[in-house]
DNA sequence: TTGTACGCGTTATCAT
DNA sequence: ATGATAACGCGTACAA
């Protein structure tokens, strides 16, 4: 087999450009960058010539050079603080989906760090502002307020889930925690139980707030008052423990509300195994979220639902469209509802 | 307030670049690119006036730009089939931390397609290939295999997580499935069990037939035959309903062994929610995986744990290493132990 | 419809 | 140590 020895020089089987496809097809550049951009006009003989010099080469458009060039990068970056919560996994996926099918992709950031204020997270923010994302979905996380000023100041739109910064002309989409957190109370009250506690998640999120809010309307409502109150973090080992501290003392709460089923979960771990009760004969929960069938374990447990199905679509709506909108979308706050549900997972789920 | 007059024209605010800092700073664009780049010589007065330039205008480097230029773009590609499984968060959680620490970042692809040749799996490969992607972990997916070919055909690193693919020369990091396997066999004999079933995931993945071998093998030592085979697809609903078949027949198995913790959960539920057996007295129960002790709920399962903290290091190790140092790192194939761990949420984990 | 030429923001090369 | 200049691969006026 002759070997063909390249005018120039020999370079090393290095990826094939646009440049080498135009060479190979004896048309221009411009040609061929036409063929691959949808909506432009390219002789039907000439995108031929292109796409069976493009499939001869094994050619691939290069997306970073693409975006250099259209300042469009169609990366959107994700934040989200952790993802025990079996809640944040689920929208991810749906996210992905959603994203991908819209020619967007996700670059993902875990900021599990503890407080603002560290190093983690000014680190987190320069890294994502580098890679010239088209916008941000910032997940319920304690630094959001911070992530979303400097997003604010790049002129990037960003959507936050799950969580109300203290920014201005930030979309929002959270789902109704001020309800869910009435409707708790009310099921409670209307399920016998009398002293009635609350476990928050972090102090500060406003998801954790408004459900406690909301939580408080409903009690004072029924001329109830809050029995106890603990906060958890949103962490499965602070929330064991905060609920064995409540519900040691000499006259425990009848029943709980758990800002999220992470934390019920470990609730209901510390009440029947630690403390030996019964739930929901001695004690009843009830938790908020929506986690999959397959993290309900043997637990039973009743929640406060949130769609988050119709929170992850209105997201995508919302982001992308400020993004091919340019700046002229103006800031949305998005409120879904949530509704009462029981679920079990040896029960099937209503 | 005055209106100072750009000489050429006025833009409306835009990203600072390179060139406005050196401008303002009165340098050459070198001189503020060496000052970026840790370990080139940059003279401490232009470095003090470049830093003093770039901080007044806010400017930050365009990671686009340089991975251009460079031809690395500091980005991972990460594709995971599924997050249902729990296992999967955990392990991004940490990985993305790893990977951050060492300058990278993750390009999330969730490929959740049923099925190989589908054009859902084309559109992924396309995609992560144009994103200049320095290298790819390829966690757990029944598509593996198509991508890791094209990946190697492109010449982009690539790990293997959790599954062997049939192409050669690709780093592969796992979990010593088959002694799991084995454990599994030896330990519900020794709790008695002798009619022991077995119930697999997707069939034609690796994790899976190693698994299984691995449990045959164990069984044929103990001089035992596999008294029942059934395949639950890594799925939730597929594994409770092949569980359900199995229980109901006249003689049915007093142990079975699950090829991961997200089915076992299923078959517990099936076992007890739907035949009302009991667990462990009637049925004995073994999974496979490592799923954070917040997903275990009341079930009180023993499980073969996969070492996930080891198998990430060992992952990012392996890629990062292969990236660094070119294409003369060979393909290694690391396999970590198991060990059988006992775990409830109602009790204090092991 | 097609081609030419320049810009995108950065790094690398080679002088100085 | 510093500065001019050419890549990097692609979009896109603008001209033909």
């Amino acid at each position: 087999m002759p070997r063909h020895k390249a005018p120039s020089s020999v370079k090393p089987t290095r990826q094939p450009t646009l440049t080498d496809v135009a060479a190979l097809a004896g048309v221009s550049t411009s040609a061929v960058s036409r063929t691959f951009t949808p909506g432009t006009s390219v002789a039907k003989s000439t995108r031929a010539l292109v796409l069976s010099a493009a499939k001869k080469l094994g050619y691939r458009p290069n997306a970073i050079a693409r975006t250099l060039s259209t300042r469009r990068s169609h990366m959107i970056g994700v934040v989200v603080c952790y993802l025990h919560n079996q809640f944040y996994p689920n929208v991810i996926e749906l996210l992905s989906q959603l994203l991908q099918a819209r020619g967007y992709h996700i670059l993902l950031f875990v900021g599990n760090d503890r407080g603002p204020g560290d190093n983690a997270t000014d680190a987190l923010i320069h890294d994502i502002l580098q890679y010239q994302v088209d916008g941000i979905l910032l997940a319920s996380t304690t630094l959001s307020s911070l992530v979303a000023a400097h997003c604010q100041a790049a002129h990037i739109p960003i959507v936050l889930f799950n969580r109300v910064a203290s920014v201005q002309s930030a979309t929002t989409v959270e789902s109704d925690n001020f309800q869910g957190g009435q409707l708790a109370a009310r099921l409670l009250f209307e399920r016998g139980a009398r002293r009635i506690g609350f476990i928050g998640g972090v102090v500060d999120s406003s998801t954790s707030r408004d459900r406690e809010a909301g939580f408080l309307s409903g009690l004072s409502a029924l001329g109830l008052p809050l029995f106890a109150t603990a906060y958890g973090d949103y962490d499965f080992d602070t929330a064991k423990a905060v609920a064995i501290d409540m519900f040691r003392r000499p006259d425990p709460p009848d029943a709980v509300f758990v800002a999220n089923d992470h934390m019920a979960f470990a609730v209901m771990d510390a009440l029947r195994g630690t403390l030996g009760l019964r739930v929901p004969e001695d004690v009843q929960v009830v938790g908020f979220d929506n986690v999959p069938q397959s993290g309900w374990g043997g637990y039973e447990l009743t929640t406060i639902e949130q769609d988050a199905e119709r929170m992850t679509h209105a997201a995508v709506e919302a982001l992308l469209n400020h993004i091919e909108a340019g700046a002229s979308s103006p800031a949305q706050r998005i409120v879904t509802p949530v509704r009462v549900v029981e679920r079990s997972s040896t029960r099937p789920a209503v």
